[in-house]
This record gives structure tokens, sequence and C-alpha cells, in this order.
DNA sequence: CTTCGCAATATCCTATAGGATCTGGAGCCG
DNA sequence: CGGCTCCAGATCCTATAGGATATTGCGAAG
């Protein structure tokens, strides 16, 4: 299901969601770039995409322009798109220098204004993930992304701060480190992070929750950053 | 000119930027949503932009596509698309309390990082505005919106995070801050508070640049904040 | 053997057509 | 007079066509 992009009204329209297929076009091509099937900086050519998924130019013609202005392809006037290359090393340091200023902030706001059925939540979707040992690393790695993804989503919507909320998902911070690196055996530790920030939360420590995502957040850079090194 | 969307990659095209129709498009419904000539929350008719525009659906979609990522539109699948509408009161603080948490930390760097063609470029834009007393209230708010979203980009691009601004230009600020307030009469203040920041960054004392600009976002919140008020 | 020019083909962009879906107004009934 | 239903027209979405532009490959010349 597309994620509904709404301005800063935030107001959804309040007619269930009906898919067109220039959604669904979105979200394949979204995929294909998160799973590298298409490669960074390679053209995507409409002519080849029509007669890959069977349909018309329109829709994907639709689906390209709303990539584009998620920063995700770039347009080329008259001559295709192009996935957006991988992080350079500087985008991943801005990056997590700029998760650093909303994350643990975020966390702490989320500690202050935490409820029971959101502390609900966030035991949910720590349930939510579970390692299977016999799973393939890379099916384990993208659940694990996902996870991740879902659970920073969900402290920053627990700020109560929907401009900091939509401003991280506009990064697409976490297709851009899922494109990083495919392997598996790094779900513990950041589990085990995730959990610390979730006690902090659950106690209503502002300090304490913003140090427990601090860290995270150090720790995962550190885990990543050994892969600019081996280039 | 279209400003280039590109991804955390950063990499724009060598080619020099070819102008299709569908940017005109982009552009232009931008600016009639900037201007309020279409309310907040109203439809857009896909064939009445055909008619009105005298040209065919396919780039008007594609410019409808690209404003629904960037948040200014909303799409109601086989209804039609809406303007976003005009701030709440939580957005509008939400979005303070965002640019607080970045904008300070960004004036800080820039202190600390700025050359001498840096802050040549940061006086030639504090030049590049002159209240002009004869025009009219409307004109004068524009062209001063226009420098402040100048001004606190440029301030973003000198703190030398990418991410940081272009989260920040994602979220629209000074077109959501623009459609809130026609009104003149506020430019001398706020081009005083820019001075400060500016005197602040070429004395590159990091401290000081981040106190005056966090003193002139919240001056702006004071400014604006009545709005609501009078609701 | 290398380079340049040209042409054919691929691709992009926009116009147009038509079926599906929604909306608003008119008419009828209570 | 008000409410409900139905239908005509408006609108949306996608398919298709064709002109403009770019790319690639082949052939010829140096």
């Amino acid at each position: 299901m597309t994620d509904a992009h709404v301005g800063l009204a935030g107001q959804l329209s309040r007619l269930p969601q009906r898919q067109v297929l220039s959604d669904d076009v979105y979200e394949t091509v979204k995929g294909l770039i998160m799973d590298s099937v298409v490669q960074p900086g390679t053209r995507l050519n409409i002519d080849a995409l029509t007669r890959e998924l069977g349909i018309s130019q329109t829709p994907i013609r639709e689906s390209l322009a709303r990539l584009e202005s998620d920063g995700l392809v770039i347009k080329e006037p008259l001559r295709g798109y192009r996935v957006s290359s991988r992080l350079t090393r500087d985008e991943f340091d801005d990056l997590f220098e700029y998760r650093l200023h909303i994350e643990p902030w975020a966390a702490g706001r989320a500690a202050q204004r935490a409820g029971t059925e959101d502390l609900a939540r966030l035991k949910a979707e720590m349930l939510s993930y579970t390692d299977v040992p016999d799973r393939p690393a890379y099916e384990s790695y993208r659940a694990m992304a996902a996870h991740d993804q879902r659970f920073h989503d969900l402290v920053l919507e627990l700020s109560g701060n929907e401009t900091a909320r939509l401003s991280f998902a506009r990064t697409h911070c976490h297709l851009h480190l899922f494109r990083l690196y495919y392997g598996g055996g790094i779900a513990t530790k950041a589990l085990r992070e995730h959990k610390t920030v979730v006690t902090a939360v659950r106690k209503g420590d502002p300090e304490e929750a913003a140090a427990a995502m601090r860290a995270h957040i150090e720790a995962s850079r550190a885990r990543l950053r050994p892969i600019f090194d081996q280039e």
C-alpha cells in the first residue's frame, strides 16, 4: 500500500485509499532501487519499463515524476531517468549528523509524551521482528531494515512533531542505508539498542531516551562506516 | 528554472538543464499555490488545467505527481488533486520547533566553516533585497519572502550538510509561511536579524551565530503566531 | 587501424482517444 | 417542501500514436 504522502496540513483524504496503476509502479520501481536490482547510476528507460511491466507509458512517467521529487531518481530531460547514486562518504556523514540532531531529541520527546497505547505500539513493533536462524542472510537483513525503518518512524511519530517525522521520512534514510550493505549479522546489536531506547521511553525519562537513541545512531554509524573504507 | 531536485548523491547531470513542458507546469502550479491563486483545499481539475494552460494532460499529470511527492498537493485517486491546506497551528508549531533544531546548529557550523567566498555570498544576498517604499505591500512581502528563503537556504548550504539543507528545502517552509500572511511591514526587523546572523558568521563565532539564528527564528515565530489567534 | 560522419533505430515527450468512475442536478415521491 | 434516486455530463486514468531528440553502430576515408 502506498503511504499517503500528505502535505504539512496532514489532511488525509477521508476516502479509503484507492490504488491506481501509477501507485503500483511507484512501489515497484522503488523496490527495484531499494534492492539494487537497478544499480545506482543506471538509466531507467521508459520504453523498456513499458515492455517489462506490460503497461503503457503514462503510469510509468507519473511514478518516475514522484520518484524524482523524492530524490530517488534524477531526470535528464529528453534523455531519460537515472537512479540516484549510492550515498557517498560525505552524504553518509551528513545523514548521520542530521539524524543525531533530530532523533535523540525525538526520543526524548517521545519519552515525555508517550501514553499507554503508544508504549504498546512500541512493544508490538519490537516483537514484530524475530530473527530466524535459517533465513538467508539477505532476507534477514531486509526484514531487519524494514523493522528498523518502522521503529525509527514510530519514535518520531511519538515525538509529536509531524514536520520532523516527514522530513526524516523524505530523506529515505533506510532505503539509502539498505542499498549500502546487504550482509546479515548486525541485527542482534541493533535490536539490543532499540530495546534500550524503548526502556527509557517506557520510564518516561527524556534524557535517558535521548542518550540511548544517540548511542544507537552512533553505533549504527560505526557499524556501517567501514563500508567506505573498503573502497 | 526548475531547481534540480537531486537525491542524496547530489549528482547533477553534467548536461545543461533542459526545460520540458512538465517542468514549466510544475513551476506554474507551484506559483499558483504559493500566491494562493488556488486556495488551500480546493480541487485541481486536470481537464480544467488542460483548457486553461492550452496543453495536454500528460505534462499536467506529471507535474501534479511531483507536487504530490513534495506534499504540496494531495492526490485523491479517481477524484482529482487537492491543494494542501494552509498550516494549522500545530503544524506551524511543529515546523518552528523543527527549525529551532536545525537552523541554529547550521548557523554555528556555517560560522565554523565559512571561507571568504562564502562570506561574500552572504553579503551579496543581504544586498539583493532593498525595500522600495512605493512598492505595493504584497510585492514587498513577496520579495522579502523570496530573500528570506534564499538567505536560510544559503546558511544551510554553508553548514556543509546537504542532507539538512535538502530536508529543510523539502518542508517548503517558506512557501507555507508565505501562504499564511500577505501583509508587509515585517521586513525591517527580519533584515536586522539576518544581519546579526551574518555578523556572527563573519566573526567565525559558532555560538554567537547559533544564538542569533535562534533569536531570529523565535522572533519570526512570534511575529507570525498571532495569525492563529485571529481565527 | 583509427577516427569521423551519417543514418537508422531507440527513446523521450506530448497530444489525443476512450473506457471507468465520480459528481451534481433534475425529477419524482412522500 | 424536502429527500432520495437516477442519469447525464464532467473528470480521471491509461493506452496509443507520432514528432522531436539522442544514441549507437557501420562504413568510409585518412
